[in-house]
DNA sequence: ACAATTTAGTATCTACACATACCATATGCG
DNA sequence: CGCATATGGTATGTGTAGATACTAAATTGT
């Protein structure tokens, strides 16, 4: 049995590729963000004054990852926290102006770079393997 | 643009459940092994005496990733480090008879584990998915 | 033979990813 | 009201994951 074969295997890869296609075309863009900090300024920019946790259930993490997460989007001045008023556990998240033109500029590029990720695979092919993987992951469980 | 329906967001989820279900059903089997781990065994079973830097070759890891890895491994004496004789900076691996027992035992619940990955889909579609995932990938690019 | 280049491995640094534990605050319920 | 429980966030520890830099050893070119 070769691990190689396997979908657990074939997957991690994917996966390898898919981020160092981001890091890559955000880089040569001329941008500092990784996929994980594009996907949570992307839920925050959707969702102003969104909690953490609630960042965390959008987009599927870890709440404890999310908060170094955060934390780095705030050194660089892309979000601000504040403490919520309904509930002072909670920790309101919204994009900075410069967080909001940063996300815009980006946008396209990552709108774009989708598709070199599986860039082996013709349009009809992406498009079937797109389906299968939201299938896969019980469509709309994240909407 | 929702950031959740992207393929690089897919794409990331499809590696957390992957992972999650590797840990879960290890776990319950009474095995302390990532997919990692189990991954760089595979290919050191398959090729006793490789040096790391082949197993990472095989797999697609960094090299500064295996190391770890490998210390890991080591640490709870599934593999052993010899220095090569033909080349002193390369380290051979193998698995100790422990490891090799281990590994044995564990083979068939991984290969077991996979269908769970994919779960949502039925047989034909789990066969689609993999195909086209190898085609992304380029066909036997690390065979 | 020997300098220039390449390669194997390690070390360091940043960034996820998740488990567990902990604190503070909310909320449900008797 | 008062307590048990649940929830938001942080802290800690382990394990990838890859960039960069460094050492030692092998290889290449002349």
């Amino acid at each position: 049995m070769k691990a190689q074969k396997m979908a657990g295997h074939l997957i991690r890869r994917l996966n390898q590729v898919s981020t160092h296609t981001f890091a890559k075309q955000l880089q040569e863009a001329g941008f500092d963000l990784t996929p994980v900090q594009f996907a949570a300024m992307d839920a925050i920019a959707s969702n102003p004054g969104i909690d953490q946790a609630g960042v965390a259930a959008k987009i599927a993490y870890d709440r404890a990852t999310i908060g170094g997460v955060i934390d780095r989007l705030e050194h660089k001045a892309y979000v601000a926290r504040s403490i919520s008023k309904r509930d002072r556990r909670a920790r309101e998240v919204r994009l900075t102006p410069k967080g909001q033109a940063v996300f815009d500029a980006v946008l396209p590029h990552v709108t774009a770079l989708q598709d070199d990720i599986l860039q082996a695979l013709d349009d009809s092919e992406r498009a079937s393997f797109l389906a299968l993987a939201r299938k896969a992951l019980g469509e709309g469980a994240f909407e």
